[in-house]
RNA sequence: GGGGCUAUCGUCUAGGGGUCAGGACACCGCCCUUUCACGGCGGUAACACGGGUUCAAAUCCCGUUAGCCCUACCA
């Protein structure tokens, strides 16, 4: 019997929730909800002079907006909270933990430790790369220098490095990349806890230390993480084996490339969820727009072939998700494809399920609103590009235009239609059916085309030629409103 | 410098010995139309380079080039 899937999304609070990072959670996600496992986030803080508790709460909300739920992991807003079984899950509280595991090793002798300095560690350093050869810890031209078999002055705080296996591959089976070798001479100890406050102290272990620690405590099955991480993982491998613990599957997914094909950076614009969100994107649409990069979904293994296969729900994606499917290559982010998802998204959502995303974006008096007028308004503007997209395109329904587009007032409120404008104001029969035949019967007595009249109106209602429907703008701005800005008009 | 990963239209990709190299986004054109859009139809556009293997190479092999990652007491 297998053991159930788990996953874990393990973001270090250094920053914004990376797009980046929000993609590789999202292949995990899709991952253990494709297989009933479980999913983990796992705050990796243990870098203290970057890490934050406000960037913490940043990934939490940023993981929240985008849908993807954490069955494992920290509270949000709870900083000494957590839900399930192997918490805490920020590391920095974890501490006993990695140093009772360092201990181990060092009783065991897989780790040893090593008091060089920084400084004599630098000269060292110099000394081989300016013979042109790269530096390796008490390897290649370092050889002997290091700690390993000397006598250990306890007196003095060291820093604790793992033994490595010298000669041989070390084998990295991965689920995206395939199976890939690294000469284990190309490697050397690395450290796996920084210098301790005092003697015998053991410091705070470093990264790939912690990672295997934590991966095999929460029963991580497959660990799913940027392909950024590929090179640590015959680091950490040999560390699997000196726990006792079979290897996870690994899958290194590619990287997110910027629209010119260098690292995403903010001179692309935005590389924080947060400021999508701000654009006006549905989450539903930065999902679909990040899972297709580097993934082709395959429906009876032959991949999505149309337009309409495109718009896949996240039950489909859920279903269809393979990391069979996923590209080696990296990706470069395409805003234009993220918006037409996000276009057809907008399109085909119920009003009611579009509200809830577009009220950030709309006036406090939209909630007074009766629910006719709020789907109207939502159906009248839904074929927008993005939330904001609609929420400018209704703004004539709260305000009045501050400025009117003087050229389509003179091309549009002439003369002739004037007549026509009065006789718009005086109606009442606000109902779709009601206006429209009112309408046509008064471009019938003024011998007007609907054209005429239409972007007369908008001109005067909306300050611009450009308005949803007629109806549906004049039901919008609602009857004594209409009559009270078309008299200036006439 | 060493180690690792990668390479099909502008972008995301399908294909993996014989295809007119397929689709989606973007772009262009036409149609529809009360504005803006939506929508419908059509079009332009790609196998990084060089060697092999083979009757046949985008596809297999080897190089080259380019990009990225690791090479920290960062993660």
């Amino acid at each position: 019997m297998s053991r159930q899937v788990v996953t874990r999304f393990a973001p270090s609070p250094t920053g914004m929730l990376h797009i980046g990072g929000v993609r590789t959670a999202l292949f995990c996600w899709l991952f253990a909800r494709k297989h009933g496992g479980r999913f983990i986030l796992r705050i990796e803080d243990t870098d203290l002079s970057r890490s934050t508790d406000d960037n913490i709460r940043i990934i939490e909300e940023g993981m929240d907006w985008c849908g993807l739920a954490w069955d494992e992991g920290p509270i949000v807003g709870e900083p000494s909270q957590w839900k399930g079984p192997h918490g805490p899950y920020r590391q920095m509280q974890r501490m006993d933990r990695y140093k009772a595991r360092i201990q181990e090793l060092l009783d065991q002798g897989l780790a040893y430790r090593c008091r060089c300095s920084k400084e004599t560690m630098e000269g060292r350093r110099q000394a081989v790369e300016t013979a042109g050869k790269v530096f390796q810890y008490n390897r290649g031209l370092d050889a002997g220098k290091g700690c390993a078999d000397a006598h250990h002055d306890a007196s003095q705080p060291a820093a604790i490095r793992f033994r490595m296996p010298t000669g041989g591959d070390i084998l990295v089976p991965d689920l995206i990349k395939g199976d890939t070798r690294f000469p284990a001479d190309s490697l050397d100890d690395w450290i796996i806890a920084r210098t301790g406050d005092g003697p015998g102290e053991i410091g705070v272990p470093t990264y790939n230390f912690c990672v295997v620690v934590d991966d095999t405590h929460m029963q991580v099955t497959h660990v799913i993480r940027g392909d950024d991480h590929l090179n640590n993982t015959p680091k950490q491998i040999p560390l699997f084996a000196a726990f006792g613990y079979d290897l996870p599957a690994f899958a290194h997914v590619p990287m997110i490339l910027g629209a010119d094909g260098a690292k995403l950076s903010k001179r692309h614009g935005a590389t924080s969820i947060t400021e999508y969100q701000a654009m006006g994107l549905l989450p539903s649409a930065v999902r679909l727009a990040l899972a297709r990069l580097s993934w082709t979904p395959k429906i009876d293994g032959k991949a999505v072939e149309s337009a309409e296969e495109e718009l896949l729900t996240d039950a489909q994606m859920i279903q269809l998700f393979d990391l069979d499917d996923c590209q080696k290559s990296p990706a470069r982010f395409d805003m234009d494809k993220l918006q037409w998802l996000n276009q057809k998204l907008i399109q085909r959502a119920s009003w009611e399920t579009l509200e809830p995303h577009l009220r950030p974006f709309v006036p406090e008096i939209w909630d007074q609103k009766p629910a006719e007028w709020r789907a109207r308004a939502i159906q009248a503007t839904q074929k927008g590009k993005s939330l904001t997209d609609m929420a400018e395109a209704l703004r004539f329904a709260f305000e009045r235009p501050a400025v009117f587009d003087e050229k389509a007032a003179e091309k549009f409120v002439t003369p002739a239609v004037k007549p026509a404008l009065r006789e718009v104001r005086d109606l009442t029969d606000y109902s779709h059916e009601g206006l429209e035949a009112g309408f046509n019967a008064i471009l019938e007595r003024h011998g007007l085309k609907t054209k005429d009249l239409a972007q007369a109106l908008r001109v005067a209602l909306c300050g611009k030629p450009v308005s949803p429907g007629i109806y549906d703008t004049l039901m919008l701005v609602g009857r004594e409103e209409v009559a009270a800005r078309l008299d200036r008009w006439i």
